[in-house]
DNA sequence: TTAATATAGTTTCAATTGAAACCAATTGCA
DNA sequence: TGCAATTGGTTTCAATTGAAACTATATTAA
């Protein structure tokens, strides 16, 4: 009787990108456990604070770009976050469809609540790693942020 | 006049946990392309093929610990996979409520295309880092696997 | 036994998301 | 100028997801 023909071999659990997300996934889901009780906020809404805390005036836009965001998601955010009065938005005087967002005195509020609570997980994970390790991290991250990972048609 | 209150600090494009989901999820998006068009499966369907690929006879159950994923979404993704007779389901003898997964050989037919197409994705990636940069990587992997990340209520 | 509890898996219903259509304002250019 | 194409942002509609309820079977323990 022939050999039956052998299958591929993959292993999910050692298999990097799959590790990645149920990584990411955790590291996602604690953190939004830091805001999303006690604040009232999704993740979406928190990423859009969190870059008008640091940057104010942008455009919803811009605030896609940054936060890797769709702009409809942006969008439904912003609207959110006027909603709770998180955000002023004042439009453009150069350009009527643009408007400019930032934290409202409220926003900063809860703000500066979150980002030490974020910032304090944040050490606790690198603490995990020995001092060496954590720059590896750090300058794995920079390479692959800045590589060409997806499959491009190539002309050669 | 006294000076305004100055803001907490964070930048989300150097905050790991952000970085992290950003890289995962376009690395999970370039892996779905791999399949999702060219075999139109969902990235949960071809979860729950990976596992079953390495490893017959699963229950649902077991299949959702290995994939990290819920039954609901497991459930789900099964009755895909049967709809395209890419999975046998078989009632355990000693438990009518459970039952054993595992791919069809049209199923493996899939699979065995995939297999090779993800782990050369994978390659693609650690190709970017340096020997010891990958060695780093895996070891930093494990150690936060392994890690207590979310906060427990203490005692102390 | 049989009643209570637990487990495997599915279904239902509401909330979230994404793609495409859409509206309004702006820009490019014939 | 004025018309086509572009851009910023929102809405709509369908698909996806998650939580909770549910069905059926199995286990526990009175």
């Amino acid at each position: 009787m022939p050999t039956p023909k052998p299958h591929a071999e993959l292993r999910l659990e050692r298999f990097l990108p799959y590790r990645l997300s149920v990584l990411s996934n955790r590291v996602s889901q604690d953190i939004a456990r830091l805001y999303s009780v006690r604040f009232n906020l999704s993740i979406t809404e928190w990423r859009v604070m969190a870059v008008l805390g640091h940057e104010r005036g942008l455009s919803a836009n811009t605030v896609a770009e940054r936060t890797a965001m769709d702009k409809v998601a942006v969008s439904r955010a912003v609207s959110a976050l006027m909603g709770k009065k998180f955000l002023n938005r004042q439009t453009d005087p150069t350009d009527a469809r643009r408007s400019s967002l930032a934290l409202s005195a409220k926003g900063y509020a809860v703000f500066d609540q979150i980002v030490p609570l974020a910032l304090a997980y944040e050490r606790k994970i690198l603490a995990h790693l020995a001092p060496e390790a954590q720059n590896t991290l750090l300058a794995i991250l920079n390479t692959l942020e800045a590589a060409e990972l997806a499959e491009k048609p190539t002309s050669e």
